[in-house]
DNA sequence: AGCATCGATACCGCGCGGGTATCGATGCTG
DNA sequence: CAGCATCGATACCCGCGCGGTATCGATGCT
């Protein structure tokens, strides 16, 4: 199977209609059908249902679309990696490292520093991004290796190794009863009517339904807690970046996150090997 | 990139010859050399030194090689899975699970049991296999769902759910003198001049150096342990598959085994969610 | 019944993948 | 050191297959 032969296949089946598709891959219709069908034949498997006024996925197709996705993930990949590696080796292109934004940030500061202090050590460009992006940018080959927070975020796919551990805190306006506790538990704060734990947008953008407001990114959040309107949990080295206005207190049944660093099986990178040697020593 | 092109670079990247490639792909000498050049005219990138005696990866080069293996594994993979899956719609073929040889089993005959039991259940093709193959076949998708042991198996790009975990035992002769102990400790068996542990071959089929005996298979193994030549440390559950001559005595700091199963990410088929869910019930 | 929509079919041209013949560089050998 | 064998690159050619346009046939809407 030809990665042509995929990409068409994969713009019919998320399209759902032949001259969309088409349109979308820059060329006719016909060609497209042609393809399509032979891909079919090829196969030995109907993909797609056609009448002349809907199409629709057959269970083969499904699957092809899954894992042609993946595939096509991964030739794409191989691509990136492989120009990124011969720019690497002619001019001096320096490592990427993705990691949420607001996360980490002390252990990120130290990793760069003790990498920065290896003999060979190589520019690290840091880019911060929103939840759920890593895994994306790291697998499509845009970086070469990110920070990752489990159980939040999904370490499928990549090879890890564990940094810290840390337990978690609720953050609450400063004046609010509870931050002058020792600690809570998470059903402390579940029964708070006045201060609900905020709503994040899904992959699709969509709110799911509740009572919390809604946020986009952790300023909007930072600045609804120390409005009083919502509470937050977070891992307790986030506390370092809190100003005056917030109490931070450990949440004692929260799950405890574990900082990873992680990056794509088969990397063949020595810098991406000397930044994870550095940060397990760390 | 097409998959003909990579499949074209694997091949010369492994026989470091165009000659030897161009024969392995079944296609003559200069077109391959055409295609290389043009692969890596587009990549902008130098995937191969040569002169006219010889032929060497440049850096870049070797990362495409491992990427785009594992690309064109993937693309095979969607091919195979989507066969499967149009087989599956039209005729009733079965999932297949892929498990070691002797490792397991009584899990497995519940796990077979339980399944069948459930409503819409479809025939399950057990292949035993040796060591380090499941995955492979796993990952190739020639097989839709596996029984792994970590930490010896990799578990890297599956989606697992743990099953048991277990203490190890180690199978001794019935007349040793440690087989009369409650319990022992790897320093114990480490010590034993007259039981060593067996070699196995590695992945190249070589064995590693060292005083124990060179195995194959575990009918080999047991057969060395029943003549008091070999010891072998196992998960306790194998313990039930033991004849008469051997005893098993617990291992108190052997690492302990966890038996997953796994599947492959994206898998859509209803069957093999079916049957995970079965076994994380067990 | 007439029409618009949409996938399939028919047919065509050309670009590209693959072939053979040969060159040029390089290292071995007598 | 000359001659030769090896091996990748180049030159040139052919035919298939990909992509294009024109059109058909089926289907649902008005």
């Amino acid at each position: 199977m030809e990665t042509r032969e995929l990409r068409y296949f994969v713009a019919v089946a998320e399209e759902l209609h032949f001259g969309r598709a088409a349109q979308r891959l820059g060329m006719a219709q016909p060609p497209l059908s042609r393809a399509i069908q032979q891909l079919e034949r090829r196969l030995g498997a109907a993909l797609l249902d056609r009448t002349s006024r809907t199409v629709t996925l057959t269970e083969a197709g499904a699957v092809l679309l899954a894992e042609g996705r993946a595939a096509l993930e991964a030739v794409d990949a191989a691509e990136l990696r492989t120009r990124r590696a011969a720019l690497a080796a002619t001019g001096r292109s320096g490592l990427v490292l993705v990691a949420k934004a607001g996360a980490s940030s002390e252990l990120l500061a130290k990793l760069l520093d003790a990498y920065a202090a290896e003999p060979g050590a190589v520019s690290v460009d840091v880019v911060l991004c929103g939840p759920g992006e890593q895994e994306r940018l790291l697998r499509e080959g845009r970086a070469d290796v990110a920070l990752l927070h489990r159980p939040f975020d999904s370490t499928a796919g990549f090879d890890t190794e564990e940094l810290i551990t840390e337990r978690q805190v609720v953050v609450l306006p400063a004046g609010h009863p509870l931050a002058l506790r020792e600690h809570v538990h998470m059903a402390d704060i579940a029964v708070l009517p006045d201060l609900p734990l905020p709503r994040w947008p899904d992959s699709g953008g969509a709110y799911p339904p509740g009572p919390g407001p809604q946020v986009r990114d952790h300023t909007q959040l930072l600045q609804l807690v120390a409005l009083g309107r919502a509470c937050m949990i977070l891992p307790e080295s986030c506390r370092a970046r809190l100003h005056g206005d917030l109490a931070a207190v450990p949440v004692l049944d929260a799950p405890t996150v574990t900082t990873v660093i992680a990056w794509p099986p088969h990397s063949r990178s020595r810098a991406v090997a000397d930044l994870v040697r550095t940060a397990a020593r760390l």
